[in-house]
DNA sequence: GTCTATATAATGATAGAC
DNA sequence: GTCTATCATTATATAGAC
């Protein structure tokens, strides 16, 4: 992303002005602030993008286009628990990126549907390789089981984030993502390998219930 | 909650409006709205609770201090996978706090900290009783697993009820976290009774790093 | 206490000059 | 393409009559 800023058309600088702006201060933010950061007028913002909401789907196409285009590994990372994000929170480069997705998932906008899928079709892939060699349990429903743990990861993640950005504000994302997977490293690691329940048999009962 | 209308205060009678329309709408509800549904002047609002961030606080007050008088049982439910936010939509009287509390969770506001620690409590309580019990194993930091699995079933809650309040805006959250539980009621329970992965040494070399 | 009317501020969007 | 200026809308908050 973000090449040389004069290698840019005016209309990518909005666009890329707007994506950091809205990572950083949420899709609240104004035209004027956009305009202010690409160093253009508020009143060419919209000449091109035609709307707020016209400017937003630029970024959304840009944003999933480039994640879209990175490897398996990157976005699942080697860390189950902290799944893609905490893989790109630590890739300098891709901060911009990495911010203006948490605000999208956070915000369930449009971006946020296809994301969540894409971020289960990985781990789908990811899960069954780690079964295959011997790492990961069978699971009798693979695609429910990683559509859960993306579920539970991606959304104690957000939920981590927006509590600690209320706590302090001056704190960035990345550094609290680090303090979420240092602080619950030990029972993250006890809940994957022992569980959680004493008695096996209440898996079985409930399949017999069914 | 509650009461009779002819009962309240007006204030007391907006306040309880206020609970409503954020709880449907979100926080991003105006003053008219709230007005208009507590059948009462625009002005009024404002000079009963100062500005509507006074009148949030006083709905905040007002629910916190509601969620505090209820039982442990009713917070934590039969359920850890659902949790007090289950236990509450099931229970019709409570609907409309139960959408307050999750706009207020998912919005990051003032009561969401307090909340969330509430709940962590709670939670903290309620596994104490059950490893006592041997239902549930226990853990080398009782407290921090609490916590955890509280951030990981509310985190997964919130974004759950987001992405499918997006996908039908119709349907309503008490529907949605019904078909969330039953859709994810076996992965969850072959991760609580038998984990993820299948060396359990990871746990101790991670225990022995330290 | 309660109302109507208005002040004030910010926003997204547009018109028209260059 | 790009700018300045402005419109229209919406929101909160307030002033003053009753």
């Amino acid at each position: 992303m973000f090449n040389d800023r004069a290698d840019l058309s005016t209309a990518a600088r909005i666009r890329d002005a707007a994506v950091l702006e809205f990572g950083q201060h949420g899709f609240g933010v104004g035209v004027r602030a956009i305009a202010a950061r690409a160093e253009v007028s508020p009143g060419l913002v919209n000449h091109h993008f035609g709307s707020k909401e016209g400017l937003r789907r630029a970024c959304d196409d840009h944003v999933l286009g480039f994640v879209r285009d990175q490897r398996v590994e990157v976005l699942t990372g080697g860390d189950m628990a902290g799944g893609m994000l905490a893989a790109m929170a630590e890739m300098e480069e891709y901060a911009p990126l990495f911010a203006y997705l948490v605000r999208s998932l956070e915000d369930g906008g449009p971006l946020a549907d296809s994301l969540f899928d894409h971020i289960v079709d990985d781990a789908v892939t990811y899960t069954e390789e780690a079964v295959a060699a011997g790492i990961i349990k069978p699971s009798r429903d693979p695609a429910a089981r990683a559509r859960y743990l993306m579920l539970l990861n991606l959304g104690a993640t957000l939920l981590y984030l927006r509590m600690r950005r209320r706590r302090d504000p001056e704190l960035d994302d990345r550094q609290a993502l680090r303090d979420l997977m240092s602080e619950f490293a030990l029972p993250a690691l006890e809940m994957y390998t022992q569980g959680l329940l004493t008695d096996p048999a209440v898996l079985d009962s409930f399949l017999q219930e069914k």
